[in-house]
DNA sequence: AAAAATTAATGTACGATATACATTTATTAA
DNA sequence: TTAATAAATGTATATCGTACATTAATTTTT
């Protein structure tokens, strides 16, 4: 027999000793929406490294925490808010991505409603919202990051209903539209948007009329889960969009 | 002003000291095709902790090695394969994923051509192919991971190319159909797939026929790659299937 | 009180695509 | 020559995507 642990030193689960450390860390691409733009939620360094420079908000991961807990832990620090969708990106592991320490990071990109953060946090953090078509330059590979988080977001809001994460649970459907223009990147016919949206049968119509938009006022809405997780345990595998 | 580093513990981005070690690691879900069926290639560990038990392919990411090199490296030493279809599943990142030890997994899936690998090099590392219908029990989360990879593969196949992956350069219509109902878990109808696959102009008839399969024979087609990128570059985001 | 302004809401026709379905063809073996 | 086997092909229908213009409700202005 060979010697199993020179012949095959990496493939065989056993451990090995690495010298210095590994970090991990996990950053977050917090997405909101605001008078038709998409808005990402940025951190301003205030300590070196970087320090003045603009970055996604991140921390590194607690070693008796779970990787998403952590990302959930960030997220509920700068802007108070629990329960939110929020989601796997990809892991950024290039050896040389952060200079000086090895660390690898799982980016979690989220979809936040903005009226419900918490102002007081975000200011306290240094944390400003800007457009996503007027961000500043990121340190490391976070506009890389960024950039993927809106592809990805393009990509799923087809077949998920995203759109409604990132409005009040009230809204009306011109709102609605908006929101989809803004993750798409292009517009939409009015009569076809709605058509769609409503062949699921997943709105329900409120008699409330919201009037800050127009004189005629647009009719409140709301997503009704119950009835969109049922399409999709009947294998429903319908575009949203 | 206040203190950051007490009052902003995590989000700042400064380095907190880590008592223990964190690993990371990657796992390779390898896939291959073979008689109508989906093959996983795993592995019989040799040497404890959990000797004797089935698992997935994996290594520990080298300090200074890419993720994704490390499951490159991972790939080629279990099969000689370089250059072949692999790409990022999901972080498996539960603190308490990995008894004794915290150690994160990049699962990575890959497709291979059965015809191409090196047959003594998988035998050497105790590794075997098995059919994905018929899975003996996995270490740890490896079945969770084997799951996720079986759904992304057959949403990810539904609009990118990935069938080919798993079949020689030169392969039959009927050959490729059989790939696509192995992935989509369903019978296709003949007639509608050729509509389907020919519809897109990617394939390239060859004058040769594969005679093994039948007494009449089915000619050989090639797969275009350089006119699927083109397509794909007029921002062609079209159904493969 | 009427008119103007503004956004919300609605329907239809046409083309493209998905789906369901049965027969003929090429070749080898008997 | 016949039988057997899998490969190859076309059509009709339903469904869905897309393009496109007018009317309705309400407030503000005159």
């Amino acid at each position: 027999m060979y010697k199993e642990k020179e012949e095959l030193p990496a493939v065989t689960g056993d451990f090995y000793e690495q010298s210095e450390k590994m970090y991990v860390a996990t950053d977050c691409i917090i997405f909101g929406f605001d008078s038709g733009n998409l808005k990402l939620l940025l951190f301003k360094r205030r300590v070196a490294p970087l320090e003045g420079e603009w970055s996604l908000i991140g921390s590194f991961v607690k070693l008796d925490e779970d990787v998403s807990a952590a990302a959930e832990r960030v997220l509920e620090e700068i802007t108070g808010l629990k329960n939110v969708f929020m989601e796997e990106l990809k892991v950024y592991g290039a050896a040389n991505r952060d200079p000086g320490y090895r660390c690898i990071s799982v980016g979690q990109y989220a979809l936040i409603r903005l009226k419900d953060y918490d102002k007081e946090l975000v200011e306290h953090h240094g944390a400003v919202w800007h457009d996503v078509k007027e961000l500043p330059s990121l340190v490391l590979d976070h506009e890389q990051m960024v950039e993927d988080a809106l592809e990805k977001l393009k990509q799923k809001a087809r077949y998920q209903p995203l759109g409604f994460e990132l409005l009040p649970e009230k809204f009306t459907i011109p709102q609605l539209q908006s929101v989809y223009e803004a993750i798409f990147q292009k517009e939409l016919d009015t009569r076809n948007f709605r058509k769609k949206v409503f062949s699921h049968n997943v709105l329900v119509k409120l008699d409330e009329k919201d009037k800050s938009g127009s004189k005629r006022g647009a009719f409140f809405y709301m997503f009704d889960q119950k009835r969109y997780k049922k399409l999709v345990e009947k294998g429903n595998d319908f575009e949203v969009f």
